[in-house]
DNA sequence: TAGATTGTTAATCGATTAACAATC
DNA sequence: TAGATTGTTAATCGATTAACAATC
């Protein structure tokens, strides 16, 4: 291990999902697994998961396999969700309002703590739990709870102006709903979640 | 180009990131762009986004660059979006509602057809468009429709159990949204959604 | 024509895998 | 001990980029 080294990003993408699945078995009672078991599971070559995890550290033992308990709490330190992480949404349509009540984040390091639109007669609603804030105190907010990440779920012609919006007040996370690829800054971080380019990756697969 | 050759996966995955982008410019009323352009856009080298096309065939002009009514079309061909895919929704919670009314599908060559639910409780309510219908119907209207498409959005002890169900009444391909990486055979395709994955993605890059 | 941009080749770069010594 | 599995190196494989002739 060479822990001042650099990470590709790739490698950075699977860690979540080996978390995910390693979360899962603990839930299950399990104590202990092998690279090549979990490798089975997320369809990765044990090979590439011990390299993976030797980037960051030797988590291992020989014989054995990896502790579950102890390798979750390697993983959750690595990826930052040892804490849990404030998020704002911003949109409150259909999109908006299953991440305001989504059950799954806040296990995972993530909770949302306001929902904001710009639409007037939508301000002061309930939504999950919360109610729905005005856009024009967005900025305000983010600054004073010192807010990393974004939620971000409007239509796509008003996506990139509320993500400049965003990052201006100090978002440095953005995950986002709208089907439209952002500019942003290099120190802002984006993933795109547009379910229909997800379904044109498949239908070329597809025969009619 | 090469018609019969190999393509890899992930050019596969450019290609509907290309589409989208073309067809914004295209309702802007742009009708030419150049690699340059749309690889600045998109974050992807020029030569990149030469290279990937050219597997297809050469939809360009030297000098000038690509007429983009002529390669969204033929993307739209390549990626099989030159038809509209009818879709089933799986779960009927939250997620499963915001997919029954989401309103970007049809322009981009999918549509839901219908909304499953296994909880007796919701069958028969409105959702959207649609009513709720019993997951017992399922198998049989996907066969009878011959619907190779799902969004799968039950929760996660309930995914893989519904996945086996799809895939046994003909589904192709599905769009989960469960964070649990499904099991399924080689002639069906995953991408998986799971907004957490995407957030520790991030929250690795982020400073408490 | 001069300038621009394609399609494609070859070179570079990076990621994955195979293999194995170390060791539990 | 014998069997299993790690961490790591070197080899392989694949993807990206640079460069340029062709040509609009």
């Amino acid at each position: 291990m060479d822990s001042d080294s650099f990470i590709p990003d790739i490698v950075v993408g699977r860690l979540p999902l080996y978390l995910r699945t390693l979360q899962r078995m603990k839930q299950e009672g399990q104590c202990i697994t092998s690279s090549h078991e979990l490798g089975e599971k997320l369809g990765i070559s044990p090979a590439q998961i011990r390299k993976d995890l030797s980037l960051f550290g030797e988590f291992g033992k020989q014989g054995t396999g990896y502790q579950i308990d102890y390798l979750v709490e390697k993983l959750r330190q690595i990826l930052h969700v040892d804490k849990i992480w404030d998020m704002v949404v911003v949109g409150a349509g259909d999109v908006g309002h299953a991440l305001s009540r989504y059950q799954g984040f806040s296990d995972r390091g993530f909770q949302v703590v306001m929902v904001f639109d710009n639409d007037p007669n939508k301000v002061g609603l309930e939504i999950g739990p919360f109610q729905i804030q005005s856009t024009d105190l967005m900025s305000q907010v983010i600054r004073e709870k010192n807010i990393q990440v974004a939620l971000l779920a409007v239509p796509a012609d008003q996506a990139q102006e509320a993500a400049n919006r965003l990052i201006e007040a100090g978002i440095k996370a953005i995950l986002n709903y709208a089907p439209i690829t952002l500019t942003v800054p290099k120190y802002v971080y984006v993933q795109n979640t547009d379910p229909v380019t997800h379904l044109q990756r498949m239908s070329y697969y597809l025969n009619f």
